[in-house]
DNA sequence: TAGACGTGGAG
DNA sequence: TCTCCAAGTCT
């Protein structure tokens, strides 16, 4: 992984960059390896380091963010760049306490970054870590109710020496044999110690508490494309869903949301919609889809011209819009 | 503290 | 097609 160093260097007592542990930790926050690992490529050759990422401008960002989800981490990214800029000298704190001080760094993040970069003995906890523990002493207690309890088991575990290694072994154990389906207990170094293999129910842990079912929420997108190729876009507030990203203009996603075109147009209705599910709710988006003479006035957004515009710089959702008013026009 | 907050891949 | 979920944080 990109953002690792090698065992040849870390045997030298190098230590990895703690920019690069803290982007690739944030990035890795309920996200897959697969999915990080480009974007932590683009974001590292574009922003070699904390200070040049602090004096980036919020829209370069958060358009390079667009399809990693849960924005509110890219949001946090720049506060907490910022934050080390101004009042850490652009060095990262290399305390657990330190950094939980900063935007965006919670206790998972602040123990990681800890433990990776600086060497500390900190307690790291992921779902990954959860599941290995839950399954190791067998605790049948679900989540999340379990947590302070396999807190508790993997600090008993935590060593002094190394404990960066440790914390990344354990983690890459429970994402590559103690998988949450299908474990493969037969290669796994702590099977023997192993009290839910023993019992014989470890693909059972860790149980969880059911989740709330998803509501169907509906809503109406509007796509106007200018005679000169331009897009009328929205820059959506920092607060709630897709907060500080761009987007059309549209109706408010509810379950019979009032809507209201952004500008008067001949509005074609493409025959197809965009489904898209989102963390708590399912969405069906509806589009009106317009060509717009060189005057448009548009009572919401601003026409963003052609060369300036990047498809890849939308949220999913979004980008699924798009796709289907070019593939008509 | 429980709910808000994205996405793409696996089964 | 559908559910689950992945290296969580914020409010």
């Amino acid at each position: 992984m990109p953002w690792r160093i090698g065992p040849a260097d870390r045997a030298t007592g190098q230590r990895p960059d703690p920019y690069r542990v803290w982007l690739s930790e944030v990035m890795l926050q309920q996200t897959t390896v697969a999915a990080v690992r480009d974007y932590f490529r683009r974001f590292t050759a574009r922003w070699p380091d904390v200070a040049a990422l602090a004096a980036a401008p919020d829209e370069d960002v958060m358009g390079e963010w667009a399809g990693l989800g849960y924005y509110a981490r890219a949001r946090n990214l720049l506060k907490c760049a910022r934050a080390v800029v101004s009042q850490h000298h652009g060095h990262f704190p290399s305390t657990r306490e330190g950094l939980l001080g900063l935007p965006g760094i919670g206790p998972y993040t602040a123990a990681a970054i800890a433990a990776i970069a600086f060497d500390e003995p900190a307690v790291v906890v992921d779902g990954n870590v959860e599941r290995v523990m839950a399954r190791l002493h067998l605790v049948e207690t679900p989540l999340p109710p379990a947590k302070a309890e396999l807190i508790a088991l993997a600090a008993a575990l935590t060593p002094d020496h190394r404990p960066g290694d440790y914390a990344q072994a354990v983690m890459d154990l429970g994402a590559t044999i103690c998988t949450p389906r299908n474990p493969a207990c037969g290669i796994c170094p702590w099977a023997q110690p192993c009290a839910a293999r023993a019992a014989g129910v470890q693909g059972e842990l860790p149980r969880k508490l059911a989740k709330a079912a998803k509501p169907l929420r509906t809503g109406v997108a509007y796509l106007a494309r200018r005679a000169d190729g331009a897009w009328l876009l929205e820059r959506r507030p920092d607060q709630g869903l897709l907060g500080g990203m761009l987007g059309w203009p549209g109706s408010d996603w509810a379950a019979s949301p009032a809507d209201q075109p952004p500008l008067a147009a001949d509005w074609r209705d493409p025959g197809a919609e965009v489904r898209h599910t989102f963390t708590h709710f399912h969405l069906h988006l509806a589009l009106r889809i317009a060509e717009v003479p060189l005057d448009a006035a548009p009572e919401r957004g601003f026409f963003l011209p052609s060369a300036d515009f990047r498809p890849s710089a939308l949220p999913t959702v979004m980008r699924k819009a798009y796709d289907i008013a070019r593939s008509i026009l």
